[in-house]
DNA sequence: GGTAGCACTCGGACACCTCGAGTGCCAATC
DNA sequence: GATTGGCACTCGAGGTGTCCGAGTGCTACC
């Protein structure tokens, strides 16, 4: 038995059967591609990816369909990326660069993700964890309220308002400004909060309880908004997809909303050394997303601080979404760096 | 005729099909409701019904459902709000009241409504255009660029980077901070462009460049971001209503992922008077939302700077919906106002 | 090892039937 | 005049039987 055959057989099976969505039979098989053999031989070669595991019959006398090890397989070993066209790289390109700060980027990138690849895009907010803090800003909001301004080299903004029970002196606030930024301008996120913990102690006693405020505010916001955050679009394709609708949809759009898994799931393949990820299926650990996989590719750096990917049926176009993921990924670095 | 009866069937009709999502038959009305007449009569109401155009039979020899006429009725005369229970209440304080600034709240608002309804939540922003500028900050990020961040006194918090083509001076940019504070904080957002726009004058020529492209950028954020925004949350629960997936989703999603047609929507119905809108189905004014109905309140003060809203199947349990949404907005007013 | 032929299986489509829910209408009754 | 009971009629849902085609597995053969 050719061996290799055997592989171009299964790779013609998850191709036809992205496009057909219907289990495809030895007949049809051989009249699409050019395998040199009868359907016959086909049929033993597909008894043994079977048995193997790669494939399965949703009933008898059906055609085959890929299981999630045999796109495995295909994804590994199989799959050539498509590279974009000239054209789609410079769409891509030219709508990214109109964007006017972090957040229109990130969000622009997820909305091009989701229409380029027709399914739907998530992204994840680069880490605030492995950013250097560039300022932090104190706004006296009222009499009782102080707003507290991080911003990061990143160029992310956060905010937090803080309430005290004294009435707020300006001068007070002014020096706490400076020396907040004194002491903690320049270092990565992670290593403020010690820093901060020391602070209290430089000013005098009554100030103490504000000055331990506002230190635990910025604290708490760093920690906080250190857990990331995700933003998904096109979720409409995944309704789109005609009332076959294999994937059963509920489920998934639940797991979109709670960004606790997706989250999970993207650290998890930023463990890949490679410079995208596939979780396929069942790969996912989740059964809720037992029916869909996710392609993802690190931006933002050669530290890659943040993952954006794409999510849809197991039986996706697999080239194409890698190509268009790690199109954007690419420009989105690209940006974020200049 | 008694016209009272007539429009009791009316509201059993829409009642009964609400909790059974089957068309409703005579035989089963009286069973279920104390009509006090003999299913021959209440046939007798029912075809004057369809005549009006209050109910339809999908079929011949089905029972009635009731048309977008028919729930607009129901709304307008019929329903009567179920108040929320004590627990409820309750609940809904203690989980807004955890929110750490303006973003948490609106978020949290949302998941809220979107879990005390089961249905779609949909928030606007407050809008910039009524809110007072409370403070601008300039932060130097590097030679070449700038961090402008605008603090409006209704907590929220803008930001925007701009590049220059000269090295930035220090001091340039300080004067540039304390004059535009100046001029500008105290008034209402859309009166500040004006004033902006007087500004570069009074720089020396060589500053100029560097003071439009910051009142350029300052003037254009308060543009673009005074365009309201919108967050959605619990879009499974359009799914999750079981196989029978009477509304077609997918043209739904779409619409929640374009803003455009929600904003419309809302805005329209903060035309009116009351303290709570309802539109039904077609009422929209936009196909794809046909099959949907939307119930939305104002929050944020005396003006009603904003609308939370949910949005379900026609047929939903709008007593039951409508007290949740204006329950909801009521905490939102309190606490953006605390 | 590859191929051809053949019997077998199964699901989908179609036609057909029955059953029950629900209506509309009419004559009888309050 | 409003209400009611009775009755014929309609229609969809669901079950059954049949047919057809696609696809397989097996075996004998090259």
């Amino acid at each position: 038995m050719a061996e290799d055959r055997k592989l171009d057989v299964l790779r013609a099976i998850v191709e036809d059967y992205v496009v057909t969505r219907e289990p495809v039979g030895s007949r049809g098989l051989v009249e699409r591609h050019s395998l040199g053999v009868s359907p016959a031989t086909i049929r033993n070669d597909m008894a043994v990816l079977e048995d193997e595991g790669y494939i399965v019959q949703p009933h008898t006398s059906a055609g085959r369909v890929p299981t999630d090890k045999g796109y495995r397989l295909f994804v590994d070993r199989l799959a050539e990326v498509k590279p974009l066209s000239a054209p789609e790289k410079r769409a891509i390109g030219q709508f990214l660069d109109g964007a006017v700060d972090l957040d229109d980027v990130v969000d622009r990138a997820v909305r091009l993700l989701a229409q380029l690849t027709q399914q739907v895009a998530v992204v994840q907010y680069p880490s605030l964890r492995t950013a250097a803090l560039r300022h932090v800003e104190l706004v006296v909001v009222d009499e009782h309220r102080l707003l507290v301004v991080i911003i990061t080299d990143s160029g992310r903004v956060e905010q937090r308002t803080i309430a005290v029970d004294e009435a707020l002196a300006l001068d007070v606030v002014a020096e706490l400004r400076a020396r907040v930024n004194a002491a903690t301008v320049g270092l990565r996120l992670d290593q403020i909060t010690v820093r901060l913990a020391e602070m209290p102690e430089q000013f005098r006693p009554e100030d103490q309880p504000l000055v331990r405020a506002v230190t635990a505010a910025v604290s708490e916001t760093l920690d906080q908004e250190g857990e990331e955050r995700i933003v998904v679009a096109g979720t409409a394709n995944l309704a789109r997809r005609g009332a076959d609708g294999a994937v059963m949809l509920s489920p998934v759009l639940e797991a979109l909303e709670e960004q606790v898994v997706l989250l999970r799931l993207l650290s998890e393949m930023a463990q890949d050394t490679t410079d995208f990820a596939v979780r396929i299926g069942h790969e996912t650990q989740y059964e809720p997303l037992a029916g869909v996989s996710i392609v993802s590719s690190g931006y933002g750096g050669q530290t890659a601080v943040a993952r954006i990917g794409a999510l849809g049926p197991t039986r996706m176009d697999y080239p194409a979404t890698i190509a268009s993921v790690r199109a954007v990924a690419r420009y989105l670095s690209r940006i974020l760096a200049g």
